[in-house]
DNA sequence: AAAAAATATTGAACGTGTTCATTTTTTGAG
DNA sequence: CTCAAAAAATGAACACGTTCAATATTTTTT
């Protein structure tokens, strides 16, 4: 059983984490001030740096909790066997960006890539750096699953292939977040055009 | 000729960067305050504030001038008429990645990008995104220069490619600013291998 | 159960980026 | 040359993230 200490711990740990993610939502992240995070959760200021490193280290909390759902949906669509690498990738990243504005606004994920480039020490920039990476790995795997089943060609160097099509997709994200006139579907179909030519060149089939 | 306005105006401009480009340098961004910019430059922090929209809008602006540079170098390479498209690649990325510490730590590369991400809107990180476009469509250049002397298969789409290619260079370098342990040499091993596959398949020779 | 040690909470104080009402300087018209 | 209007400079005041010495609570020891 846990100790009163332990418990109020997680409790408080709760009502913190609850607390950020609304007001984060609810007015944006530079607006959302500490003093107004710590009352909402019935803390004081210091407590809330009892428990979180800095208000940065307190929004990569919330947005990790994000890209770990994202991740689960992949692992579904890997599953899948597709018998057409672009329209395999095209799905995998269909799904990365559609979840995307779902819990999180463009500012929202702004500030946090901006947190994990500006402070990469940080604890919860080290959980997002890692998250990134299985991402990355997502679709390592993907390429390495068609490859397996002939649909790649098989001197293709899928490691290298893949970081590159993620590195490519991040990067895109990014962009993304940065220009507010720019929507979901828009940028699907920039990364499509991208990805087209290496998926063709990919592809076990004569050209 | 400028009136007497305009000129103290320029002046004051000079100095501001001036002053603040040797402390970014001598003790880092977050150690710099604008206090001691403004001292140094000899004038009020209101003025300051007169001539930057924040801090970060001066970081930025010593960035561009870097990046400007590193433009002008790259020209240089693509004139250079390369028969093979890996090593063509290699040379101009590896100029790109080489200039990229002599006037920027990584500290304040890791500033710059965490603020062009985070404050998009701001007028030197339009400017820095600007420039980024520019690095973009040389690497796109150099492919079409490639294609149209065959080094490159005709039925390539060059754009996406040179896109893909620099998005992946671009993500490996804020990787390599956030991470202290990586140094230049093992950027540009990890790149080449990324690039290497694409390159082969690119390239116009029986396979 | 009392005392001591360990752990957690608190909020006032601090540092620094940013703002803005006031003052100073420059300009150009009369 | 004078003076009113425009432009620029100023620095004290403000806002907010963060720290830390003092206080309170929980656990362990005797």
């Amino acid at each position: 059983m846990l100790g009163l200490r332990a418990q109020k711990k997680a409790d408080k740990n709760r009502r913190i984490l609850e607390a950020a993610t609304t007001l984060f939502h609810k007015v944006g992240y530079d607006a959302a001030r500490i003093e107004d995070i710590a009352e909402m959760a019935g803390v004081s200021v210091g407590t809330f740096y009892n428990y979180y490193k800095n208000k940065g280290d307190m929004l990569m909390a919330t947005v990790s909790m994000e890209v770990e759902e994202v991740l689960a949906a992949g692992n579904g669509i890997i599953a899948q066997n597709h018998d057409d690498v672009g329209a395999a990738l095209a799905e995998l990243i269909g799904t990365y960006y559609a979840h995307s504005l779902t819990y999180l606004s463009k500012e929202m994920w702004r500030t946090a890539m901006s947190l994990s480039i500006g402070q990469p020490e940080t604890p919860f920039s080290k959980r997002y750096t890692a998250l990134d990476y299985r991402l990355s790995e997502q679709v390592r795997d993907l390429f390495a699953a068609l490859q397996a089943r002939g649909i790649i060609r098989q001197d293709v160097d899928c490691d290298a292939m893949g970081e590159l099509i993620f590195n490519n997709v991040n990067m895109m994200f990014i962009e993304f977040v940065k220009n507010e006139d720019m929507d979901v579907d828009g940028l699907q179909a920039e990364v499509a055009r991208q990805n087209a030519p290496v998926a063709l060149l990919v592809s076990n089939v004569a050209h």
